[in-house]
DNA sequence: AAATATTTGTCCGTATGTATC
DNA sequence: TGATACATACGGACAAATATT
């Protein structure tokens, strides 16, 4: 007989504090009861209770301040970008390939939307943005260009569930795909068509050219990206801490 | 002027080792070093790396054995849908609708995929799926039904993205829309519009009875949801430990 | 096989900073 | 200005699981 027990205790508290967020049905701004008491209750330490908590607030779903305690937060799609990022380790191109899929069909699929939406002062938005593209010879530059450009196609649709993982398609890309995908002129070119069709009010240009824009070459990305990648033991030094 | 400092420890932690992940290109197997190597490098308390390290253990991208260290998982997509079922607490209905219409786009974005990779084997299983449909009283069973029956739909894909996110989408219905939405018998008749077009080959037919399975009435949805909302103050207690 | 070292799992105690009354 | 409640952070200690010799 397997042993049914063995899960580690810090998961088994985990569980039981999502539980306890559901069952009682708590909503944005209400208190979870202190570290002592949960600890308490729950029949562990409190480093133990922190193990689980922290990471409930490292993922969004509370908040904790001293002195007063943890708060359950309202919906935040940031943490989800930077998980599917950071689970996509290892596994190589072909979840690129996937996440631009899924980005694909989503942005198409609410192209309708996306049309209809779209407001005069972000078509200004947009073209201040294609100015930019011009202008820029920095890749991230231009990678912080597209993502913008692409979220205010997404903006008016008021879906969060959507913007949560567009991010998370993004997240990767910023990571990959901006490595060995597309020239830049291309990339322009493609923007300003989606552009050119909002502003003519011509639907189904609209999707022709966000069909286009999605219209990738993944021919050798595969190799590029396992000839370059790199080994560098360290922790990071860029992100130095601001003191005054 | 602000203390830019300020961020929490165990934030900056995370952050770190995060950084260290990426940066080094960790892959699947490979080991991080010791929690007492990594608390010391990064100059802080073993607690406070704990509470850090536990996190990235919770959502899925290391695993850590006793007497052996910190190993790198491969892509997990398990944790993803559990974050973002958290993180859509008591944001009531509106994001389960959202939820279901990025599920609806993107069901019907593969459908040419769904619909060419379907295996006669994986025909009889959706057979028995509506065999089962038909026999079944208990609205968590048929959950659980309609839940293997869009999988079995979308399994010879291979996008492992799209797969996280159907997950994601899944675990706000199992929790919201099961509770006030269509019947159980209009439901059945929709699976089986789907499954009939499939084994008659006929993609057009199949097509339009996807669009017929995800219009919902969410007409009055927002009033069940408040006035079935329960409130109860208790760690669960239907999940005993099980030891032998 | 057996003893030992290594590494994570769990707990306790204490001091500090911060918000509230 | 306290006094109190709470989270933040550190250090030490021992148990349990695993690896090594």
């Amino acid at each position: 007989m397997k042993n049914l027990k063995s899960k580690k205790l810090y998961f088994q508290v985990y569980d039981e504090l999502r539980g306890y967020i559901v069952k009682n049905n708590l909503r944005p701004g209400d208190k979870l009861p202190t570290e002592m008491e949960m600890a308490a209750l729950l029949g562990v330490s409190r480093n133990v209770l922190r193990e689980a908590v922290k990471t409930l607030e490292i993922i969004g779903v509370v908040t904790s301040k001293s002195g007063v305690g943890m708060i359950v937060n309202s919906f935040n799609a940031n943490f989800l970008s930077s998980c599917i990022f950071l689970n996509l380790i290892g596994d190589d191109v072909d979840l690129v390939m996937q996440s631009q899929e899924v980005r694909k069909v989503l942005e198409m699929g609410f192209a309708r939307q996306s049309f209809d939406t779209i407001t005069p002062e972000q078509l200004t938005e947009l073209e201040n943005i294609l100015q930019k593209m011009l202008q820029t010879e920095s890749v991230t530059n231009f990678y912080e260009l597209d993502a913008e450009f692409h979220k205010i196609l997404l903006r008016n649709i008021k879906n969060e569930v959507l913007i949560a993982f567009i991010d998370s398609a993004w997240a990767c890309d910023k990571y990959y795909r901006s490595k060995f995908i597309d020239d830049d002129a291309l990339r322009y070119k493609k923007h300003r068509q989606i552009f050119d069709a909002l502003q003519m009010k011509d639907f189904e240009a609209f999707e022709k050219a966000l069909a286009f824009h999605f219209s990738y070459n993944f021919k050798n990305a595969k190799d590029y990206y396992h000839t370059h990648s790199i080994q560098q033991k360290v922790f990071s030094e860029d992100e130095e801490v601001e003191v005054e």
